[in-house]
DNA sequence: CGAATCTTATAACACTTGTTATTTTACTGA
DNA sequence: TCAGTAAAATAACAAGTGTTATAAGATTCG
């Protein structure tokens, strides 16, 4: 009765995510993704309504794929605010166009920082809820100092300003961290 | 003998730059610039080889306002970190545009940020000197932690995850620095 | 004034973008 | 087998980019 779709949707999706990880979303233009796809740029548009929705759609599965990213890093720290720091510091340098894309230059539909973490099983309120439980005076203090210390320095990796060790990482996080604590209240 | 120069340099780098702080660098084209200046993209390329070299001259002296900003900003903490930390973070706040330019995108060709904060009269080495003088144990351990915390607060600002005021801000740093300190060697 | 000459405007080229109209292709039910 | 139908390819449009060739404009010297 009719032709045998080829091109799907996941393909697409999964091509324009490979590129948004290699080259930048930016680079994620119709033509572009059609030629890495090996067809014209008609299945695009026929699966999408036009490119916004696929943008979106890349946007949608970078954040869930810093979620399974964050969930699955190993907790190598002595405090959650440690081993979220690790992860993230770690995502910035490793997925330097993912993280552009969800927590700097904000995408199409941008979610709040908090949004994005509190998608993963391991999220941030659980963890704030652990420092509470481990008596922490002000855990929501402490944690947005970690925050932006954490988020400068996976900002500052993205231009080639920082450039410690994990295990370097992993020492300055624990003695801010401490230095955090040790002034909380 | 020949007819007089009406679009001069100066014009044109003032409206282009005039444009990043209002529009962002990307929407500095040829044709963009003309329009904003009332005449036709001839006269850029008189003046300018090509683009790149406009470009070049925006991030220059967009760099060099930087400078400018910094010097003047009010020295109102305790210590020169602080004040480097307020006068970096209302930098990110109140020009977006060029703080995206200078130390988020990495424009024409990046400076590091230590380049770019050793052009001003109080620079860092300056402020660094001043506090080893003050008595402190290891200043650039310090520099660097203060630097992180200032560069990630002033991050998030752009993408509105930071709305604290001036004042709040300034106890934030103070807060932050004397944890830095408590804790260093 | 008139001619030389530098400056500006107009128009065009070549390229890229998103998007769409049209044509071709391939599969499936009768 | 073959007609119908959905998918894909081709080609085009309109808008945008940097850049350049050409034409028009204005000013100053002779």
């Amino acid at each position: 009765m009719a032709r045998k779709e080829t091109i799907t949707m996941q393909m697409l999706l999964d091509t324009a995510f490979a590129m948004t990880r290699e080259e930048g979303f930016a680079n994620v233009t119709a033509r572009k993704v059609a030629a890495k796809s090996g067809c014209s740029t008609q299945p695009i548009f026929r699966v999408y309504k036009n490119m916004d929705e696929l943008w979106q759609a890349v946007y949608e599965k970078a954040a869930a794929f810093f979620c399974d990213y964050y969930s699955l890093y190993p907790r190598m720290g002595k405090s959650p605010f440690v081993n979220l720091g690790m992860a993230y510091i770690a995502f910035a340098r490793e997925e330097k166009h993912l993280f552009e894309l969800l927590f700097v230059n904000g995408g199409p539909r941008k979610k709040s920082m908090y949004e994005l973490l509190n998608g993963a099983e391991g999220n941030v309120v659980h963890e704030i809820n652990m420092a509470k439980a481990a008596g922490c005076a002000d855990p929501s203090d402490l944690f947005m100092k970690m925050w932006i210390f954490i988020h400068g320095a996976a900002c500052m990796s993205l231009t080639g300003d920082y450039d410690l060790s994990d295990v370097q990482t992993l020492e300055l996080l624990e003695l801010a961290y401490q230095a955090f604590a040790l002034t909380n209240q």
